[in-house]
RNA sequence: GACCGAUUAGCUCAGCUGGUAGAGCGCUACAUUGACAUUGUAGAGGCCACAAGUUCAAGUCUUGUAUCGGUCACCA
């Protein structure tokens, strides 16, 4: 071993200990932040980005404005900053805005539950004003920490275009769209059957249901001793509502009954039923007739609709409580079926009972039973035919009749969104299909009201409020999946023409994960073609959900989630980026451990030791003077250049976990574990020539190397770049150097 | 019930348009005061779920079977 080695060289002394990123990466963040070159506009300003360049734009998924960071968003920050930064340094007008979503029920309802127990008031006490304003201080102080977590991530977001959901640009662009849609007949107002969840008082949409399996009960029996036909039904109490009784129109058994009415007393109820025949009847199951209830199932109202029957009573109220008078009056609905099979037994009209497996229907949020309930609500029509008057949609000329649905399947029929994995193309698709008319309204507070107002029997809908006195504006808000259908152009400043709006619409790509595709993405793909007439984003990659090592999914009650925060503590940010990127093809959860992390932490050190080998031994290079390479350099170099082209095309692809495990394979196995052991003994020798190449070939790597890695971790690679000596780097941030080709 | 996906080394997975298997972690042995407390070299380990078919040739294409997972719908 020559002298030469060992000797210490004159190198910067931080690259002497092990990399520390907590050390460094908060003063790194500052330095980007303050150059400004978040913001294209700074970029084309210093001359960084071309201002003709092409764009690439991504609209962050706005996190809860009251929520923390989990691995969930540091998945997604990691990939769309690697996608950010590398575009940015090829060059393109490059804009990434950031967001935050006021999350409306469980916002409202955290507040609401705080009020509750430090107060011992209801919202109903404190008013619609007051609640809001709480509400509304818990969101703007709570915002910080997330965008705060935010940053700790690395994200190069363009903080100068922030936007909140329920901000004042975004209301006037949700007021506007609604009264677009209004309009255009697109948004009415319908009574029908809506998803009440009576534990969050409000409707909700059918996505918003997660269906349950419980065992269940069915009871077969007669409403009276002389009524003809039996039925069974898991709700005897519902049955108080019936104001049919339905059968198959080929069952021989019930054809003389067909067009009948009965009337009788139903567990100190009058009701009056008429047998109708419907197909819609399965004549195998049960009696294979069925008691109509209109006011309280979706299917037994339109039956009630084909047939002209009376849809009302309603016998349930919003509390799932009993409205009818005698022995059922004020009971819970379990209580009260409790009581109707009770009766049935006295009354000696119980049959049977089965037990069945069941299906019930739950609010996600609240996990509260969804009571079907008849209410007056605002709708979007999926199905109307309107004519759509501009559009640069591939597959659909401007001025043409279409509709909201035909708009969402064309989008991504012919190409104009593509979704990543390709096989969430067939669910969406799949989705589409079975969808129904959208319910918007909501009774909560917090949230967007919905721009309509009455005056006896006169219906305003305007962005602001109608003139003159006596009117009364809409109760209800509008469902956050609205306003977060416009996120893509409202962000940018939509309904006005802005430069934004020009420069960077249609987005690039929408990075979110596929729990969200029906929620967001179809919505925001509905939105965009009819407010803009353009595809919202080109790309659409799903990303999977972040589990543990074992494959479970992460949650408190196992005990197994992983902080993000605290990984970025232990292991710096770079090492939990990468450890969320490598292994997480679109589409597939990712297992994730904590060694796993600590391995990319390795690897951030292995960078800062490459670079400390590097240094130390080009300390007396002439950068000047010009060099022959020897075939071996030259073969480096070649080798050098093919792995950039391998990482490029792999991150042009979207697979981002090919593209950073070639990144880091060729960095550790190639230029470490070969290039610079063989040149040990090159740097050492006494010959100037090999040297003189070999010292330009190793800071040609190095300098390659930091640009190739720095999307996936921009930190230690931006750290590593303030350090080389000046003239070694030629650009002062990495973050802005140009991408290698 | 409908649709979709998975099944490859102990674990987690890659293997695009078909040419007799790869990575990371783990394991074993050796080396190492080394640019590297976070290292290197070498190695073991797979009839690529099963069966049939297409083909000169099949993890790779077709069909079927089994197991696991997911999404959607839902019958009173």
């Amino acid at each position: 071993m020559s002298e030469k080695v060992n000797q210490p060289a004159n190198i910067p002394e931080i690259f002497l200990k092990p990399y520390d990123p907590a050390s460094h990466e908060t003063d790194i963040y500052a330095m980007w932040e303050n150059s400004g070159y978040f913001n294209p506009d700074n970029c084309i300003k210093d001359g960084v980005t071309d201002k003709e360049a092409e764009t690439f734009s991504i609209v962050l998924p706005p996190p809860n404005v009251t929520g923390t960071l989990h691995m969930g968003h540091a998945a997604m920050l990691a990939v769309e900053d690697i996608l950010v930064r590398y575009h940015r340094m090829n060059g393109k007008r490059t804009l990434w805005i950031p967001g935050t979503d006021s999350a409306a029920i469980a916002t409202q309802s955290k507040v609401e539950k705080e009020i509750q127990k430090a107060e011992g008031k209801s919202r109903h006490d404190l008013g619609r004003e007051e609640l809001l304003k709480r509400v509304s201080a818990f969101a703007e102080n709570s915002k910080d920490t997330i965008l705060n977590q935010t940053r700790k991530m690395g994200s190069s977001l363009d903080w100068s275009r922030y936007a909140y959901t329920l901000d004042d640009k975004r209301y006037k662009a949700v007021m506007t769209a609604f009264k677009n849609m209004y309009d255009d007949g697109l948004i009415y107002r319908g009574d029908r059957i809506v998803n009440w969840d009576p534990k969050g008082q409000t409707t909700i949409s059918d996505d918003e249901i997660v269906y349950e399996e419980r065992k269940s009960t069915l009871y077969t029996f007669k409403y009276s001793p002389d009524f003809p036909i039996s039925i069974s039904t898991s709700r005897p109490e519902t049955k108080v509502g019936d104001t049919a009784v339905a059968v198959h129109p080929d069952d021989v058994r019930y054809q003389k009954f067909i067009g009948q009415t009965f009337s009788c007393t139903f567990c100190d109820v009058p009701i009056e039923v008429t047998v109708i025949a419907d197909k819609e009847v399965d004549p195998e199951f049960g009696t294979g007739a069925l008691g109509v209830t209109p006011a309280h199932s979706k299917i037994d109202w339109d039956m009630a609709d084909r047939h002209n029957i009376t849809k009302r009573p309603q016998i349930i109220n919003e509390y799932a409580k009993m409205t009818v008078s005698g022995r059922l009056s004020g009971l819970k609905v379990n209580d009260a079926r409790t009581a109707v099979v009770a009766w049935l037994k006295e009354e000696n009209l119980l049959e049977k009972e089965e037990t069945i497996d069941q299906n019930v229907a739950t609010a996600e949020r609240t996990g509260g039973i969804i009571e079907p309930l008849p209410k007056l609500q605002w709708w979007i029509d999926v199905n109307k035919k309107f004519i759509l008057k501009h559009s640069e949609i591939p597959g659909v000329s401007s001025g043409s009749e279409t509709t909201l649905k035909e708009l969402m399947v064309t989008t991504v029929e012919n190409g104009g969104t593509d979704i990543l994995p390709e096989r969430f193309k067939r669910v969406y698709f799949n989705w589409i299909t079975n969808l129904n008319d959208w319910c918007i309204s909501r009774q909560i507070w917090f949230g967007h009201r919905i721009p309509v107002w009455y005056r006896n029997d006169e219906i305003y809908c305007g962005v602001t409020a109608p003139e003159g006195a006596g009117w009364e504006q809409d109760p209800d808000t509008l469902d956050t999946w609205f306003s977060s259908g416009l996120w893509s152009f409202s962000t940018l400043g939509w309904p006005e023409q802005t430069e934004d709006l020009k420069t960077y619409h249609p987005t690039a790509l929408l990075e979110t994960g596929y729990d969200i595709l029906f929620f967001w993405v179809a919505r925001m793909i509905l939105m965009s073609t009819y407010h803009t007439g353009q595809i919202p984003f080109k790309t659409v990659y799903l990303h999977g959900l972040v589990r543990d090592e074992k494959n479970r999914k992460m949650s408190k009650s196992l005990g197994n989630t992983i902080d993000p925060l605290t990984m970025i503590e232990k292991f710096g940010a770079d090492a939990t980026r990468l450890s969320l990127v490598i292994g997480a093809a679109p589409g597939n959860d990712l297992p994730l451990s904590e060694n796993k992390i600590k391995g990319y932490k390795n690897f951030a050190n292995k960078i800062w030791n490459i670079t400390r080998f590097i240094l130390t031994h080009t300390a007396d290079m002439d950068m000047s003077k010009d060099v022959s390479f020897s075939s071996r350099d030259q073969e480096i170099l070649t080798n050098l250049k093919s792995a950039v082209i391998d990482v490029t095309s792999e991150i042009e692809k979207y697979n981002l976990y090919l593209a950073g495990e070639k990144a880091y394979h060729f960095i550790w196995h190639e230029l470490a574990d070969v290039i610079l052991e063989e040149s040990k003994d090159i740097l050492t020798s006494d010959d100037a020539t090999a040297r003189a190449s070999r010292q330009a070939v190793l800071m040609e790597c190095l300098t390659t190397s930091l640009k190739m890695m720095h999307p996936f971790m921009p930190y230690v690679t931006e750290t590593i770049w303030q350090e080389l000596p000046k003239v070694k780097r030629k650009t002062d941030i990495l973050m802005v150097a140009k991408w290698p080709k």
